[in-house]
DNA sequence: GATTTACAGGACCGAAATGGTCCGATATAG
DNA sequence: CTATATCGGACCATTTCGGTCCTGTAAATC
């Protein structure tokens, strides 16, 4: 578990194939929901919660569309967690000020604000660009992964909220 | 987001409590729900799914209880999340073998499976002993909490699904 | 062996989140 | 002015989640 909503699924899919195609020229909602054989509406609610949490920039009007906002090395998994569902927070009260009854007498409240840090930092460290590289890919399912981690993370455009 | 469940973390408070007291004697339901001021069926439901995912040890009748199986520093979080919530999937595709629609299409079905691995092995890499060890807790917000991925991964006990 | 204690397993239900669709408003190109 | 696209939100069916409760079984005590 530990799932991300498929929102996000999907919004990982779309920058995916939006970086993969250079940033050169914006493309539209239809365009990508044809690419990626989602639903329009769906691609479309996405893509605009991307542009309003900063990894998108958007052209309205006609011949209007969606373009990477930075470049794809910059943009962040966790960037893109972000825009489409919140910070990373693994707990309620790592999100920030908690309204949790327990506050005074958890035990574990900053092992596991660390813990959240852990993989949210984690997941700053793997970019877009990382997605598209086919090296990336080749580590696997072994414990190479975390080799990655050793590297300067994305540090990419942070989501409001 | 990118949330546990609430029952999860109740586990790890109920474990981390178990682990700080010693595993020395087994406590029961009702002690542990009065430690940690959580409802005492929800404690208990808790405590018979880590038994299950052989993360705890549980002793039947009168004097019975629960007991860490394995020592502290031998429980990853990962496991107690696996026992909790099913393994560290964060797309429905990662799991296993997928019934997703997009199978053939998808563009990014190997990279998301290196980012689960990436995200499953940090988890896999903080056991039971480091959430009570005030060193680990001192790690606070900084990005140093990526320096014990680095470590010996706990590589404890898996959870059944 | 009767009684008490405590876990095992699952059913159950209300509340909340999720996934997906649709609509009116606004901005831009031609 | 018209066609095209995004913007912002409402909306709803479905699922998941959080929590409670009940029946059965194992173990200890007297």
């Amino acid at each position: 578990m530990l799932r991300l909503s498929k929102l996000t699924d999907y919004g990982i899919v779309l920058l995916a194939r939006l970086a993969r195609d250079g940033s050169r020229e914006s493309r539209n909602a239809r365009e990508l929901a044809a690419g990626t054989e989602l639903p329009v509406p769906v691609v479309s609610k996405v893509l605009k919660q991307l542009a309003r949490g900063g990894v998108l920039e958007s052209q309205r009007g006609a011949r209007g569309g969606y373009s990477l906002a930075l470049p794809a090395q910059r943009i962040s998994v966790a960037a893109v967690i972000g825009a489409l569902e919140g910070p990373v927070a693994i707990t309620e009260c790592a999100s920030g000020p908690s309204v949790c009854s327990h506050e005074g007498t958890c035990a574990v409240r900053d092992p596991v604000h660390v813990l959240n840090n852990v993989v949210r930092e984690a997941l700053a460290t793997v970019s877009l660009a990382d997605l598209i590289d086919p090296a990336f890919s080749a580590l696997g399912d072994t414990s190479e992964s975390l080799q990655i981690l050793g590297r300067t993370p994305a540090r990419a455009v942070v989501a409001p909220e």
